[in-house]
DNA sequence: TTAGAAGCTAGAGTCCGGTCTAGATCAACA
DNA sequence: TGTTGATCTAGACCGGACTCTAGCTTCTAA
């Protein structure tokens, strides 16, 4: 039932120092117990929490507003619509971050595929060259492949 | 046709600071030219490489990526081949991440859905308070909301 | 001609999210 | 008993990606 801060750095797939750094940052719902010669001790609802945390965290969520968010659960019932709005305000974060990096995506596979087609015909030694200013002997043709690269 | 650091640096979006800063880490494809005066001239190409290296570096590409990319172009003809498997790779990487903030968005959805739930319906003071060790007023009842939200 | 804007360099500072170190204590086992 | 391994604290350090400062030069417009 009670765990060990190394048990939980296994469980949680944290660092114990993270583990430590996590405390010190506040980040906690409860203060942590200790042990009367000083050792944390740890509960299943700790680990439970840093799993929901690691969630928040790997997609974007910096410390500081999971830190607003522990203060609001520390703070016992009643500022749910708190909670909820800063839930929100994430959710529509990484909605848009997702949209960014689909944006971002679309252009890395329109490269991809330029560079396919081309390493693929053997005509790769006509790709794109930013050399600049274009020398006579660089001078693209019209419709050469710069403007398909750029 | 020539643009100075400050034309450039409103036309990418990055600071002068920023591009001074690139041009030191290697990022341009070309060294960048400078007047007699010692200032910096820029082309329309470069500021077409800034928006896909802006690209890039939004989907999350590290600039030593964006170096050993341009490092290719710089090297000339020849290796497409390589540049087509850096560029798979954070195709990839771009693919893992959005999956990652796919899978985050969902749990950030289902705590959204049901902070609503309760902020609606008013009972908002059964939600998750995660003290620790339960005591007896805030022993969870079986089927708790507890095991909702957490 | 002179004020202010823009540019230059070298290098320091910042923020984030940890990670690592030193030096001490403590527990468990052979 | 002694060694090994886990833990503790305070605080230094790190990497990435900029950002800013100081002190100087140079351009432009009134």
């Amino acid at each position: 039932m009670d765990l060990s801060i190394g048990e939980v750095a296994r469980r949680s797939g944290l660092s114990v120092h993270a583990l430590r750094f996590y405390e010190r940052e506040g980040l906690f719902a409860n203060p942590v117990r200790r042990l009367s010669n000083g050792r944390r001790v740890y509960y299943e609802e700790d680990v439970e929490w840093l799993e929901i945390c690691t969630k928040l965290r790997s997609s974007g969520m910096s410390l500081a507003m999971i830190r607003q968010y522990i203060e609001l659960v520390r703070q016992g019932p009643g500022n749910e619509p708190d909670r909820l709005e800063l839930l929100r305000r994430h959710e529509t974060d990484v909605e848009a971050r997702i949209r960014e990096l689909q944006g971002a995506l679309s252009v890395i596979r329109y490269k991809v595929g330029i560079y396919e087609d081309h390493v693929a015909r053997g005509e790769a030694d006509t790709l794109w060259n930013p050399s600049r200013p274009p020398t006579p002997e660089t001078e693209p043709e019209p419709g050469s492949p710069v403007n398909l690269i750029s």
